[in-house]
DNA sequence: GTTAGCACTCTCCTGCTGAGAGTGCTAAAC
DNA sequence: GTTTAGCACTCTCAGCAGGAGAGTGCTAAC
């Protein structure tokens, strides 16, 4: 591991590479770089210093002809040390937002927007999760009768979701004893989650007296409970097109249809592991894996910019699993632009989701 | 337009050969299609058939010296005349069905599980819509206060849907107020539908002693009427996968990525054109639209199998939009299992959906 | 330290050739 | 009249050679 500092003009001309090279996705040429950036040296000499960096690990060669590329370990420099810190222009800001506000109130409906419209801005693939409670504690439970044998459930939870769900009853119950069975699980179960719900079912089939169907409710309200809180976290995926696009996916068919099929699937996880995210979770800020630096092996030639983000006003009872607005392109990706979109998103929707959500705590 | 009768032998030929072209996707030769179906002929008496075939524009030539391949119109009279009726396996129709039960009961699952599984079975795009009505009828309005400014409010409507909004209010309102609000709403726009509660609403700015807060959980509702009922039609797409690892897509990027856009942007209404849905729901039963039938230039090269659907139980008052499964692959693709799988898949949907929704009317 | 010059390497495009596949036609056999 | 064998013809495809072009690496001079 060559880890010397590298000299102010050597620094320089690796950005200069590797933002030629984000630009025009072919191998960037000595004599290219000169001409281009006018700098005051001939091809001979930057040749001399690109040598040095390709020495140092920073740069490759397709082959011996062609021009230089920059290396993973180049990437993670330029992300690290060379770029600087970026913004979205504010114009964009201003312009994003008010897409967020026109539309519906909603996480769901939040977080397909940020994803497809964030991909549209960056032909990248984009993933966006929102942040979800770990477990969901009952506010309020509504049973409605629809007919003799089916009841639609209305679960009201502390995190402002609702769920719904219709149950075909084992056998019929009165439209009074209904109303009261609505009523006291709403007094009996606020704030607990599946656990307790579950508990609760068990102490009612022991019982003797209680109605056979509310056994039967409480079972199913346990089941919805861990269904939904899965649920509330199944992040958006958009851009597949857009990252098609890019011309390292038309070189490559193969590789392509994997990463087609994964999307195909909506397999996140793969994508973008639990792990990663928790990895992150722990200094709190973003986080840039470039190449190698990803778990899943398809995706070692591309890099992925990680904005983890939550409700700030999370209730320290009910831990929750963060949110995050991911991009995933290949290593050419514009850093500095995705990392900054993939910031303003996700602090965007935590603002978002705080000011209708968060209240209520 | 050459449509005398086909001969039994030309019939027969023609069959052989789309069978044969549809499984190995290459063009069929003469001598290939003799041996492989151990015809009691020699290749130059198939020649002669086929020549004849292409005379009538059931086959086609990509060049002098390659086999044969057929035409649309060839797809055309084996879909409609040479294939026979299909039906899905038992065993599959029971793992499918077995498939259907364990899922959670609720139609966007179900739409969800048939757009994925079909997919994966044949290999193709499939994209399955729900049937949803035209207009949402209010059965009953909860306003459940999450804090002073901020209400959830939950619409069950007739369709035995359930939506919920979150509103935060313009200004306050007592808890006792909003209790007596919704119950007076619930009562008073039973089986109303967007323009009649849009109409309550002008009434009610109108009427000098209602609580201004009313005025606009009436116009929220109505938005929120209109935009449900467009929510609750949003079909699933699935198997971009395994339409692109076929080997005609895996030929032609540039096509590929184009269909890649449709999909990845959800534009259901360019893969399947309402247009086309509404034509085959006038005699109700599937519909073929091979090759340069179908609307979308893009999909020239693809065939479309279509199955509506809708759930039987529909009252008269409430027009229904029809749901259906749609399949799309290229024109190679193997009509009698896709059509047999369609067929089944929308039928189960339909049992599936009036079984536990259609009770209710 | 910088630079011009030049040999060297590698890709990419073009044209060519030969093998292979399959047809269309013709003339003979059934 | 239908079927078939034989054969010429056409087109694709893989492989190969050769030349142009692009860029580097090295060396020697400034």
């Amino acid at each position: 591991m060559t880890s010397e500092q590298l000299s102010d003009r050597r620094a320089g001309i690796l950005q200069l590479v590797i933002q030629d090279y984000i630009e025009t996705a072919t191998p960037v040429a000595s004599r290219h770089v000169v001409e281009k950036y006018a700098l005051p040296a001939s091809p001979a000499t930057i040749r001399h210093e690109m040598h040095a960096l390709e020495q140092g690990g920073y740069l490759t060669h397709p082959h011996t002809s062609a021009g230089r590329v920059p290396s993973n370990r180049g990437y993670r420099h330029f992300v690290q040390s060379l770029m600087g810190h970026a913004e979205l222009g504010l114009a964009e800001q201003a312009q994003v937002r008010h897409q967020f506000f026109q539309a519906a109130p909603s996480v769901e409906e939040w977080v397909e927007l940020a994803a497809t419209v964030l991909a549209r801005s960056l032909g990248l693939l984009v993933i966006v999760a929102p942040p979800h409670p770990e477990r969901l504690r009952v506010r309020q439970v509504e049973l409605i009768s629809l007919n003799e044998l089916l009841v639609l459930m209305i679960v009201v939870v502390q995190e402002a979701r609702m769920i719904r769900q219709l149950m075909p009853l084992p056998q019929p119950i009165e439209v009074d004893e209904l109303d009261d069975l609505s009523a006291r699980l709403s007094w009996m179960l606020r704030g607990r989650s599946a656990p307790d719900v579950r508990e609760a079912a068990r102490q009612a089939i022991e019982t003797p007296d209680t109605h056979p169907v509310e056994h039967f409710v409480l079972e199913t309200l346990a089941q919805v409970l861990d269904r939904d809180a899965q649920r509330a976290g199944v992040p958006s995926i958009a851009g597949l097109g857009g990252m098609m696009a890019q011309p390292e996916f038309q070189q490559e068919p193969e590789r392509s249809l994997e990463l087609i099929e994964l999307v195909d699937q909506h397999a996140s996880e793969d994508l973008i592991p639990s792990s990663v995210i928790d990895e992150v979770t722990v200094d709190g800020g973003m986080h840039v894996l470039i190449g190698d630096d990803h778990p899943t092996e398809l995706l070692h030639d591309c890099s992925l910019v990680l904005a983890p983000y939550h409700s700030t006003t999370t209730a320290p009872s009910s831990p929750e699993i963060p949110g995050y607005v991911g991009v995933i392109g290949p290593t050419r990706m514009n850093y500095p632009r995705s990392i900054a979109a993939a910031r303003f998103y996700s602090r965007l929707l935590q603002e978002m989701i705080d000011a209708v959500y968060g209240v209520n705590r």
